[in-house]
DNA sequence: TGCCGTTTGTCCAAACATTAGACACACTTG
DNA sequence: CAAGTGTGTCTAATGTTTGGACAAACGGCA
């Protein structure tokens, strides 16, 4: 029981009780909307762990456009909450375009209830890693060089620091 | 002409020749390969702006297993190089799996020549975004910081800074 | 209510990092 | 060769980080 609170977003109440049965014995708590309408509010009440939100609610429209805009939407004001999607209208173009909005996964209904837990901890988990200050910095300021091709005087303009600050950090590798 | 170079790695001949006329005009050169194995060194030598790498290799396999650890051996290596994959046999568990895994973009055969180059210029811009050190590291604080319930001296031993660093730090914002 | 462990806000002085500026040197390129 | 650029090194001033310390605030708990 140590993955906290899940929100759940589908417009088919058959669907939410499924998943609330099927979830309620790994989260804390199982709280599920019918319509994304009020998604934002509600998160900021709960604060889940994660979120499962459905992409079509539209009858009849099957694009995926609605989910991929509340995605959008929600990502944008809690960057740090995984959201995953589901959807019976799986489509290749539709999960890329998902993941890079910022998806942390995507699921194909009918799902498989053990996959669709394992989907959420893993998503969870994800979120979770803490890296340390100097390690997320010195892997960036080795990026950052690489793309100046060692170019120490670029480098350091494009990171905001002085050159020689680079050079030190780059010599106490 | 700003693309620089592009490797490409596909077991068709054909494809490989569609796939360089289609680049030629975009990218400052195109390198080519027809076979995985050489992937690392010749990435190492050429040291492309970005990798169009096909998913399956071996006849009448078609899971995309060995696109896949291309896939991953080559980001473990080269993450900073965004990878674009590309297959004939689309599935959207594979395309997820290969997002998750590093790739910069999923695309499908036969593809659409101004989509192809569309998308490699997506991947290279997205790797080219260089934030400042400062930037990224009251990004990273405020997340951490965010995950600890705003528990300062839970945040700085994660950050493995100490508490009155991240104060400061938090009260300058 | 009062006690106790924890966290916060604040201070200090020592250690450390960063800065602009300077300068000789190495390297490309015309 | 000469000009232009980047590197490696130094200095002195300035700013930041550190552990340690301490009173005040907070939350749980009896």
């Amino acid at each position: 029981m140590k993955y906290g609170t899940i929100l759940v977003i589908d417009d088919n109440p058959a669907i939410l009780t499924a998943v609330k049965i099927c979830l309620a014995g790994v989260f804390e708590r199982v709280v599920t909307l019918n319509s994304p309408e009020k998604a934002l509010v509600t998160i900021a009440q709960e604060n889940p762990a994660a979120i499962l939100l459905d992409m079509n609610f539209s009858l009849g429209v099957n694009s995926g456009q609605e989910g991929m805009m509340w995605l959008s939407a929600i990502h944008r004001k809690f960057p740090d909450i995984p959201i995953v999607l589901i959807t019976a209208y799986a489509d290749v173009k539709l999960a890329v375009r998902a993941l890079k909005n910022g998806a942390a996964d995507f699921v194909t209904k009918p799902w498989d209830n053990d996959e669709l837990i394992r989907v959420l901890k893993d998503a969870i988990d994800k979120m979770g890693e803490i890296v340390p200050l100097d390690q997320l910095e010195s892997e960036h300021v080795r990026k950052v060089l690489n793309k100046c091709d060692g170019n120490m005087k670029k480098a350091a303009a494009l990171l905001g620091i002085s050159r020689q600050t680079l050079y030190n950090k780059v010599k106490n590798d």
